[in-house]
DNA sequence: CTGTTAGCGCTTTCAC
DNA sequence: GTGAAAGCGCTAACAG
C-alpha cells in the first residue's frame, strides 16, 4: 500500500485539507507549515494517487493520441514529439492506433466514453463527417494533426504540404531545368494528398508550364501504387523527365520499375519523393525528397493542447502550419 | 456531464448498489432486472467511469509500456501488438518512451509511483541492476520483453536469438556453402546480441568450422558501426566469405562499403543480417536476414500480462520465447 | 492560515 | 435479491 496525505498529515499534526493545499502550493501556506509537509512527504516517498485527484476534478492527466494506419517511423517519431512535451507538463501519453478491431471514430467514442484523457489529440489525414461530428459533441480539448483546417472551432496543426510541393517543383523548374514534370498523387480524400497536388500545379502554373493531364497519375501512397504509376508513365509515348511523386514509398516505387526497365536514375528519369523517411536516405542514388518535421509535429501539438487544457475558456483557435525543407539527394 | 449509476438507478427505481451488480454481471442478481438496468443503460448511452473504478479497486485498466530508444520500425509494430490484444481485452496502453528527459528507470518510477497503471511491459534489452532493483520492489504485475531471463520472479517475452543466429549461420554453411564466415556482434551489455552471438560460435562449432577470432568484429546495432566492421574486414588479408551483422542496420551498414570498395555482393562477397526491418526488403539485393515477429511478441507479452493481472496469486513465471524465421533474399 | 465536511462515481461489505 | 452505508484518496467550498 502506498502513503497518502492522510499519513502525512497525521506525522505533521495537520488536517489533510493543509496537506493537500502545501502539496500543491497553493497561496494560502505559511511557509513553514509547507515545508513541513514537503519534508515529511519527502522521507515517506510520498507519490500523489492521480486517479484519485483525476476523479474529484473530473478531468485527467492523460493525452489520448488516436493514430490511423500509418507507417511505422511517422508513428514512433509524433509519439516520440508528443510525448517528450507531455512528460515535462506531468501528462501521460495513451495511444490508440487504429487496428483490425477498431478504427478511429471508435479510438476516439472509447476515449472521451471511458473519461480517461483529458485531452485527445487526432492524426486525421481522412477526416470524415463521423468524426467530424463526434469531436463536434465533446467537451474534451482536441488537437487536430492534418485535418482540413476548415474546422475553425478547434485547433490544429498541419504540414505545410502546399508550400512544399510548391517550392519542390520550383527547385525541379528554376534549378535543374526540368519541363516535364510528371505527378503521382495521394489518395484521393487525403488531406495531404490534395494540397501536395495543388502545391505542385500552382507551381507550375506560375511558372508558366502546361499542365499534361497524362502526367498526373492517381497512387495511394503505397510503394505498390508507386510502381504501377511509374509503369504507367514510362510506357507513355511522351515521357515526363522527372517524376514528383507525392510521398518517399512511391518514389521507391518508382525506383524498383525504372531499375527493372533496364533505366537509369537521374540520368534518364528523375525521380523526387516526399516525407524524407529512413528508407529514402538508404535509396541508392539517394532520393530528393520534401523534409517533413514528424517530432515536431507532435511536439506543436502538444504544447497547444495543453494550454488548451488549462484554460478552457479561450475561443482562439489556432491553425498552425509547420514548414517543410527540401532535402537534395541525387534522384534528379 | 455524461451519466452515472446514479441516474439509472432512479430509472429503474433500484439502488445504486443493484445496478453496480448489474452492470458488472454479478450472480446475486434477478435476471428480470438486470435485463431492465442493461437496456436503461444502453439507452442513456451510460459508459462507466473508469477512473472511479480504479480508484475502489485500487487498479487500473492502464498498461504502461517503457520503450528504450529503439528503432521505428520495432516501436511501433510492438506498440501495435500489444494495444491489439489490449483493446479487445478493455484496457489501454500508456507509452513512456525513453527521451533526452528520461530513462527507462525513470519511466518506471513514474508509472507506478502515480499508480496509474494496472500492468507493466518493460523492453528491455539492456536491463541493469538499477531496473532490476526497482522491478523487484514492486507490486504492480510487469512483463519484461527481452531481458536475461534469469530473472525468475516476473515473466518474460524473448526472441530466441540463439536458435535464429544458429539456423542462419548453418543456413550459410550447409545450404550455401560458406566456411569462412565473419560476424559484427551488437552491443556488449545487449541481451540478444550476446544470445546471436553465442547462436553464431554454436553453430560453427557443431559443423566443425575453426572460429577465427579477428573475423567476429564489435558493433553497436548502428548502419556506422556495420559499416566500420566492414571496412575492418574488408582490409584483412584473409578475407571472410560472407558478413553475418548481427542485425539489418549493420548488414546495410556493409551493403554500403561493400559497394565503396566496388565490390558485388553477392558475388565478391556475402551479407546476411537479423531482424528483417522493411529496409531490407527495399536494399538490393534484398537482404538475406532472419525473421522477428514483432507485433507477435507484443501480442505475447499482453497475453501473459493481462492474465497475470486478473489473477495475482500464480507464482508460475513463464519464459517465452518467440522463434524466428529465415528470410532468404540475395544477398548471398 | 487552518480544520471540517461534503462529495467525485463506483464497488463492496453487511444487513434485511 | 436488494438496499443502506462506508470508503477508495483527493480537492474544494465553507467556517472559523
Amino acid at each position: 500500500m502506498s502513503i497518502t496525505i492522510k499519513e502525512i498529515a497525521e506525522k505533521a499534526n495537520l488536517s489533510i485539507a493543509t496537506v493537500s493545499r502545501a502539496l500543491n502550493n497553493l497561496d494560502n501556506v505559511k511557509p513553514a507549515t509547507r515545508d513541513l509537509v514537503l519534508s515529511i512527504a519527502g522521507e515517506l516517498n510520498y507519490k500523489p494517487n492521480v486517479i484519485a485527484r483525476n476523479l474529484v476534478k473530473n478531468t485527467s492527466n492523460i493525452i489520448g493520441v488516436v493514430l490511423p494506419q500509418i507507417d511505422g517511423e511517422f508513428f514512433s517519431e509524433i509519439i516520440h514529439g508528443i510525448d517528450e512535451i507531455a512528460y515535462t507538463g506531468g501528462y501521460h501519453v495513451i495511444v490508440a492506433s487504429s487496428h483490425s478491431q477498431r478504427t478511429v471514430a471508435q479510438s476516439i467514442i472509447n476515449f472521451m466514453g471511458e473519461t480517461i484523457v483529458g485531452g485527445m489529440i487526432i492524426l486525421a489525414p481522412m477526416i470524415n463527417d463521423q468524426i467530424r461530428e463526434i469531436i463536434k459533441g465533446t467537451s474534451v480539448p482536441t488537437v487536430i494533426i492534418n485535418g482540413r483546417t476548415h474546422l475553425d472551432n478547434i485547433d490544429t496543426v498541419s504540414i505545410d504540404n502546399y508550400q512544399g510541393a510548391y517550392s519542390m517543383t520550383e527547385y525541379l523548374i528554376k534549378i535543374k531545368g526540368y519541363k516535364k514534370i510528371a505527378h503521382i498523387k495521394g489518395p484521393i480524400l487525403n488531406t495531404d494528398a490534395s494540397m501536395r497536388y495543388k502545391g505542385y500545379i500552382a507551381a507550375l502554373k506560375d511558372n508558366h508550364i502546361q499542365i499534361d493531364e497524362s502526367w498526373i497519375i492517381n497512387g495511394e501512397f503505397t510503394a505498390e501504387s508507386g510502381e504501377n504509376g511509374c509503369r504507367r508513365l514510362l510506357s507513355l509515348n511522351e515521357k515526363p523527365e522527372v517524376i514528383f511523386a507525392g510521398n518517399d514509398m512511391m518514389a521507391l516505387g518508382c525506383f524498383r520499375v525504372v531499375k527493372a526497365f533496364g533505366m537509369k536514375i537521374p540520368n534518364d528519369i528523375g525521380v523526387v519523393g516526399f516525407d524524407n523517411i529512413m528508407l529514402s536516405e538508404f535509396a541508392s542514388p539517394r532520393l530528393t525528397t520534401v523534409h517533413v518535421p514528424i517530432s515536431e509535429i507532435g511536439k506543436t501539438a502538444t504544447e497547444i493542447l495543453l494550454k488548451r487544457m488549462k484554460t478552457t475558456s479561450d475561443n482562439n483557435f489556432k491553425h498552425l502550419k509547420i514548414s517543410t525543407g527540401l532535402v537534395i539527394g541525387d534522384s534528379c
